[in-house]
Parts: structure tokens; sequence; C-alpha cells
DNA sequence: CTGAAAGCGCTTACAG
DNA sequence: CTGAAAGCGCTTACAG
């Protein structure tokens, strides 16, 4: 079978022009169904495949979508980007597009280098899943390019974005322990490492507004340094009877340390989590949790980004897709 | 900043043509120093960037490297793919090529549906990132083009594959165990499973046999069904004093069991797992584990699909790569 | 319904 | 050292 079919090839056995084939194997008008269904034919018994390079030569797209992961992130949360790039592949691919990952090595981030892709005009979009720093955010709305942000945004206004809405989801999470009974909830994350986990709080903020609770200094606790290393918790010496995770992964460390110091989850403590991700199933008990609606956003980035690639002036703002609370074992119902 | 400026247009601009513009920006001989500094300080104020497609038409190269994932792999293993992913796509890089992950739906593997890129000619190999059904490979195997075998093989010898040294690892692993004092040592996994299932499995034995210790029917431990989902272990009457099992996740799951029992551990039993990810730490005691070698594995893989696009005929066979123990404290050392 | 011509942006081989 | 010509595989716009 020869490797290198064209369409000049099939033309030739068939005393047609390569326009004609052209126009039958893209189901084109102009061309007799009786010769369409015979250049068809001869295509498949020669092997023929459509030299995408040479379409996109022509005009001047190459049907790729970058999706850069900042190289932090794929060790945290790997399962989650990992699960949401293929949704967005998937996606891309129901239009025509190829995804493509990039994982932003940390030099790369921090020496403010695009990826290679975009220098070679490999691409004609980027998805930028996971907060870079400030500098290499501003770096890619310099280049002239449809960009939209998954996962996180900016202050900057002017950029399309699809996020989890972080601050409902938090807030009816905290309202569910409310009504079960809890009035002693702390917060767990550090308030200036994501926009994500800021906006958790807040939720978990309103929630305590609406019920008239006020809220103790000593019950928001760090989890991470700024640069999103994980630290050891500082635990008020009063415990609460609830804890909200800004993250799963938080929950089951805030769990383990709980449960080494003798406490008792969900009897002497409650904790809720953030994400259903692995961890989420892998305390004991399992917990209660948000699960972020993966396939949901990236519809929405594909949407937006597909869109933006026709038409250079579409803007969509900030959508926030909604989770969903996961109920399980990890929150007591506290007698009133 | 116009976005498509072209090596016409910066010849236009210098009074030169274009094929002595693509001269001085490859570096090649046949330009003046001057001209050359002249034309590649021009292309950078113009804002020019270089066009690829174009090149790979010319020579027929798409200059991409597809990752085949099945889709089956993301769920469990999803860090160490994505791990080994970046690791391959950075070195392909440095061979002037991209990686591209294709994660493969289990309808098309189900349907032996290759990826819709190889029909539109837009890469140049395949690397197959985690065994797929048999006559997947098979029909991997038709296509005519150069493919690499990353973390399993198949029996067929005529196909290069790079694999972690599954048995060496394993019977280093158990010949550790015997060094501390055990002789009632159980295998976990299913061995009809996946090749490196049973070859750890093979490693295991052989330790055993070289020890002169019998083995055990009831001590060889299924983990799994057929189709990879986990079941309820089926534990011996009288347990063993250590267990060997096939990766740390079933290692992790044991333990689990082990404990709920009211067994602890290493006290009572020793356990070992193999991959050394994220389940080796997330077990108390910390497990004793195998880690793979992610950058040498890709290392390799990435040779040998970049000799064989060079080189048709190229071809390596299978290559194992040592893995490395990490001793932690799940293993009991037993009193002579 | 069918096809000759031109062009996408680059490179190779050759001539000067 | 420099460049005109041809070609990679396709498509568009136009003519018949």
């Amino acid at each position: 079978m020869k490797t290198n079919v064209t369409m000049k090839d099939i033309a030739e056995k068939l005393k047609v022009s390569s326009v004609t084939v052209s126009k039958a194997l893209n189901d084109k008008d102009g061309v007799s169904d009786e010769l369409k269904e015979k250049i068809k034919a001869l295509a498949d018994k020669m092997g023929y495949r459509y030299n995408t390079m040479a379409k996109s030569m022509k005009d001047g797209k190459s049907y790729n979508v970058c999706v850069i992961i900042p190289e932090r992130f794929t060790g945290m949360t790997q399962s989650f980007y990992l699960k949401v790039y293929q949704s967005i592949a998937q996606k891309l691919e129901e239009r025509g597009y190829y995804g493509i990952i990039h994982i932003l090595p940390s030099d790369d981030e921090e020496g403010l280098k695009l990826p290679r892709i975009y220098h070679e005009r490999r691409v004609d979009g980027f998805i930028l899943l996971g907060q870079p720093s400030k500098e290499y955010i501003e770096l890619m709305q310099s280049v002239d390019m449809p960009l939209v942000f998954l996962d996180f945004y900016d202050e900057n206004a002017d950029v399309d974005a699809v996020i989890t809405d972080n601050f409902y989801g938090a807030y009816e999470l905290t309202n569910y322990l409310i009504q079960a009974g809890h009035r002693e909830i702390a917060y767990v994350g550090n308030l200036f490492s994501t926009s994500s986990i800021q906006d958790r709080f807040l939720g978990y903020y309103k929630s305590l507004l609406e019920h008239k609770i006020h809220l103790k200094q000593e019950y928001v606790i760090s989890d991470r340094d700024d640069r999103g290393s994980f630290i050891e918790f500082d635990l008020p010496e009063a415990l609460p009877t609830a804890f909200v995770c800004n993250c799963d992964q938080v929950a089951h460390l805030l769990m383990e340390r709980l449960q080494k110091n003798g406490f008792k989850i969900p009897e002497d403590c409650s904790v809720v989590g953030f994400d259903n991700d692995i961890y989420a199933t892998l305390t004991s008990p399992n917990l209660t949790t948000v699960e972020v609606d993966i396939d949901e956003m990236a519809k929405n980035a594909v949407k937006f980004i597909c869109e933006k690639m026709d038409d250079e002036t579409a803007a969509f703002g900030r959508v926030a897709v909604k989770g969903k609370i996961i109920y399980r074992d990890s929150v007591k119902r506290l007698s009133e």
C-alpha cells in the first residue's frame, strides 16, 4: 500500500482533475453523484489519507488549540486536569480542531517564555488551564491570539474565563453544615494563594453572615505558604465543630492530623472538602464535598475559544459553572 | 503588529529574495554575515514567526508524535501517565518534534478506530502508552508507521517496547523481604490481567525459587477481575508474614483491609508495593516500593521513535529500564 | 458538471 | 554570495 497517495494520484487513475477529486472527497457541489462515488471508492481502495497540512497552509490556520497547564498543577491535582483536558480534546475534535497539551515548565513561566508551538504558528488559540503568574498572564494577553482562562480568573475583566462556581459551592456547603446544627465552623485555606481559595472562603463567609454567625479570626486556618506548598496547620485552642476545607486534599491532610490527635470524624468534628477528587474517597469516612462539572466547563471553554477563533471580537466574560454537592459521611448532624 | 508576516514580506523590505531570507533565518550557508544579521533583526522587529506548516508540506512530515493512552488508564494511574507524557514531550521537543496526547476512548478501542490525527496525516509516529486490547495492538501494527510500545509489551517480538524492569524489581523486593527473615510471602495480583502483573509475579517467584521456598497456591491472591476492576481479596486462612503487591494502589487497599481486621502493619504483616505513586505515601505506614525511572523510560521511547522515523528499518526490541527500591516503613525485620 | 490557473509559505536544486 | 524556478497537496475563484 503506497503510503502517500494524493488527490492527484486518484485523479490521474480516473482521468479527471484533482479539483474534481477534491470536490468529491469534501462532498461539495459540482460533481455528479456517480463520479463522486467512484472517486470515494478508489480513494478508499488506494488508502488515501487527507493531508490537513495542505489545507492549513491554504487558509492559514493550524486547527490546533493549545491547552497550557502550568507544571506545578500536574503534581497536585493531576487527575483533575487530565480529565479536563480529555473532555476539551473530545469537544474540540467535534469541531474539527485538535487539542495539544503544553505543560508549562516552571522555568518558562518564570522566564516568560511562550511555548515553541506559538512561535511556529502551529496553534490558533490558547486555553490556559490553571493560574500561572501575573506576569505570564500579561504575556499571554499581549499575544494577539484567542485566549480563554479555565478554572481561574484574573482581576483583569477583559479576558474570557470559565470557572467553577467556587463562591456558590462553598456557600451551599456551609449552609448545609449550619442546617445540620453547626455554629462553630472554621475555614481551611490560604486566602492569598489562588482566586479559587479566596472565592470559596467568601462563599463560606456569606453563609456565616446570612446566619448571623461571627467570623472568628482564629477560624481561618492557612494550609499552604504563598508559593503553594502545604504547611503544618495552626489549629485553634478550642476546636470548632466543623471545618470547611478549600479542597479535598487539604481535608484529607486535616483529617489525618485530627485523627492522629485522637479526634473522631464526624463524631468529634465534621469536615467537608471541595473538588471530589481522589482524596475524597481516600479518607475514612469518605468526604462530603463539591463535585466540579468538568464536562460543562470544557464545553464552555471550547465554545468560547472556537467562537473567538472565528470572530476576533467575540467576548464572553466570566462564566461560573455550578458544581454539585456530594453527600457522604464526614458530617455529623448535631442535636439542636 | 501585523499578525502574518512572511519571509516574502521581509525580503521585499530589504530588496532581496525570499530564498536569501530563508537561508539567513535558518543559519544556512550562502548569505553574507552582514545581510544575515540585517534580515534577522528585521524579522524580529516585524514580529515574524516561522511557519512550520510550510516546511511540513515540503518534506511531507508533520513533526508530530502521537502518544496514545487508553482511556481506562487515565483513571487509575493518571498521575503516572501524565508525568510520563510530560517527560516524553520535553524530550521530543529537544529533537524538533511535538508530542500530542490522544486519550483513546474505550469505544474507539473496542471499535478498532484509529485516531483522526492518523487519517489526517498529522503525525509521523506513535507511542502507545499503556496496553490496549490485543486487537487494537494488531491494528496499530498493521498501520505502516513507526510505533513504540511504552510500559508494556506484547508477545509479538517484532515491535519495539520500553518497559520497567518489572521482573527484576519484584525479584529484588522479594529478596529484601527474605533477607529480613520472611518465609511466608504472598503475591497479590491477577496473573492474567497485564504483562506487568505477570512479570512482577515471576520476579517474586524466582526469588522464592532461589531461596528454596515453596510457592503455595493460596498465597497467590487475585486483586481484580479480567477486565481490571478491583475485587474483594480472598485472604488465606493462615496469614503470611509478608505481601508483595503488584502495585501501590492494591497495597493500599490491602492495608486498609488488614487494618480493618485488626492487624498492625508492619508488626503483624509486612506489605510492599510497586510504582511509588501517590498511594505509596497515602498509607500509614508509608510503603516500601519500587520507583519507576520515568525519565529514563521516556528518553528511550523518544530515542526509539525518532530513529525509527528517520530510518524505517531501525529496530530496538524490548528494553527494560531498571527501577529503584524505596525503603520506607511497611516492612518488619523478623528476628531469626 | 468539469477543470486550468493561481496561490498558501516555505525549501531544494540549480544557475549565475 | 544571491536568486529564479519548481514543487509540497490542497482549495478557491473563475471559465467553459
